[in-house]
DNA sequence: CTGAAAGCGCTTACAG
DNA sequence: CTGAAAGCGCTTACAG
């Protein structure tokens, strides 16, 4: 194939200025860089992208870490960053973990991402603590997207789980309800850990609140997935007097529940009344209320506030949604506070008074 | 960081003999590989990817490129394939390409892939006939799963959409519907072409069959998403008289379909049975009748039938679904014949008697 | 089974 | 603004 020095000799130049007219740096004159770029498009030049990346330094991909791409959350969050990457130049290397420990263990543990990688977008994914030293020693730079833990240095995107189950809770009290089950998640799944527990502490806070106690019998622990809460549901039923209300801790949660109750005779929201959290794309055409959460904002705003610092041409500015600490050039082990996108309540049909108002 | 100098520095052999320990080759005597692994993994070494690509002339990675992985098909496909990938020590490099044409441009028409990947597994993405010239020039190994052109010399995955498409409509004309109409993919949209005629033929054979003429009110085109079906369902109803039943191209559409005929005040089964393509994770939830498609057995097979050349270790044989002209080195000009999965008909709650019956 | 040496195709100081 | 030369960190014949 054509290497650069077929464009050199062709243009009549070194290979260093081919290098410099083709990468866009100042230093080149607008007769030469024309020669070049001629040169290159004659002879249908592409660099490599291995010599480039050895010799500068820089491998201009950045990995992205999520724990199922077919779940709506984090297939939305990859679409956005994977245009702001592709946008900026940069390639995209996915790392779905899909519960495989042995997945996890070579991305998040071993030095692969090391010379692979110029930075990391990890999404919902809390780390025991050896991960996060290994991550940290790999002295990339890095955001986490609804993370549940730090990773020292890492700014962090993300909504406010306390407030939205909070929210939504607040909801179902507004319409009468007083037997609020949750569904939430698995407890034996650390790695969605800090998310389901910080919707349960909304969901308790808003029903003390209310002045209403906590029933642990009204409170499953399962997946987050449609299953997870088909099965939630299922249970609950199953513990006897059935809730008038379910709040899932999110919406395929929401949705394997509402068929659990359909299976059970229930019709929603007459019997019972269901509300999720993201705003999940089929949750309309199930008239499922929600709280609705920017998935493809914390997306593109993970990778704007990464590439940025790498000096990336951004589309726009995203002065607004930045906390006033960043912006600077923070020294990285500054505690650097979460960028908090908001949430909003949207109620559809699966809620209403319980049958007794 | 720790290369490889060091680490034969340590073990007390030469780079050469590192690398080739490092690696497993066979040409290494037992004790020096031991010697060599102990120090790898005291100092931590991980090997440089750009080096060791630039030296060794293969990426070990792989470019999947998919229209949208927010739907339900393409996010399924590649989580098969991301694993089978990570498994046999490849890279995943994501491109999605969301309907953005200069992203298609950059992938499909520039040489940027070449140095950049090993192969390619292109997902429904029919290629206009200078993206297959410039695919073909780039002359790397590629898949192709449900697309509607061919690359010479690439494999071809797919299920039969003409049969998937005849078997949902006979369902509908076995349940005695007549009036049966179609939602069908967006004309305009080029990068569903295939898919979308194919299936509109199998309804319209099935229709044929039972000695129904096809009739051009009842067939409406749009795109393949939630939306799309919501509107095509009420441009449908908004022509007159309603159809019986509904086949809608995939499941995304027959649920857009279902939200606007509720919409509408009719109700399903009972006014409208509607039936869709693919068995979508929410199909179940919805009740949706539909003709499911192994989504996750087209990604792996189409893993394996491309790495398999590239002498990657594979964990189960997949002869059983390779037709029997492959398995041998087939030159690459000699036409292969698609990888037929199949398909099934799954009766939910969408499809029922009309009325009249 | 192992090593010395060339080479993969770029980018980067350095000098001019 | 441009070029000569070194160097990025590996792998691969080649020779032994």
């Amino acid at each position: 194939m054509t290497k650069i020095d077929d464009v050199a000799r062709l243009a009549g130049v070194s290979t260093a200025t081919v290098s410099r007219a083709l990468r866009g740096l100042p230093t080149v004159s607008a007769a030469t860089r024309r020669r070049v770029l001629a040169a290159a498009e004659q002879l249908e030049y592409a660099v490599s992208p291995s010599a480039s990346r050895l010799a500068g330094g820089k491998t201009s991909t950045v990995a992205v870490v999520v724990p199922r791409i077919t779940r709506w959350f984090f297939g939305t969050v990859v679409e956005a960053v994977e245009e702001f990457l592709h946008e900026s130049g940069y390639d995209l290397l996915l790392y779905n973990l899909g519960g495989r420990e042995q997945t996890r263990q070579r991305v998040l543990r071993t030095g692969s991402l090391h010379k692979r990688v110029d930075a990391v977008i990890l999404v919902a994914t809390p780390l025991r603590p050896p991960e996060v030293t290994a991550l940290t020693a790999l002295d990339l730079p890095g955001v986490t997207i609804s993370s549940g833990t730090d990773v020292p240095g890492w700014p962090c995107v993300r909504i406010d789980d306390v407030a939205a189950a909070r929210t939504a809770t607040r909801h179902l009290l507004d319409l009468g309800h007083t037997r609020i089950a949750h569904i939430s998640g698995d407890p034996d799944d650390e790695l969605a850990f800090t998310t389901h527990l910080d919707r349960r502490r909304g969901y308790q806070a808003a029903l003390r609140a209310a002045g209403i106690r906590p029933d642990p019998s009204l409170d499953v622990e399962s997946q987050f997935t449609i299953d997870g809460g088909n099965r939630a549901a299922a249970e609950l039923l199953a513990r006897g007097e059935p809730p008038t209300a379910i709040f899932a801790a999110c919406d395929e949660m929401a949705m394997g529940a509402m068929t659990a109750l359909r299976d059970a005779g229930l019709r929603v929201p007459q019997d019972v009344s269901v509300i999720g959290i993201d705003d999940h794309d089929l949750a309309k055409v199930l008239g499922l209320s929600t709280i609705a959460q920017p998935a493809t904002e914390q997306g593109l705003l993970a990778a704007r506030i990464l590439l940025d610092p790498l000096g990336v041409r951004t589309a726009e500015p995203y002065a607004g949604h930045l906390p006033a600490q960043r912006g600077g050039d923070a020294p990285g082990d500054t505690p650097m506070p979460p960028v908090i996108l908001p949430t909003r309540l949207v109620v559809r049909e699966s809620t209403a008074p319980p049958r007794a108002h």
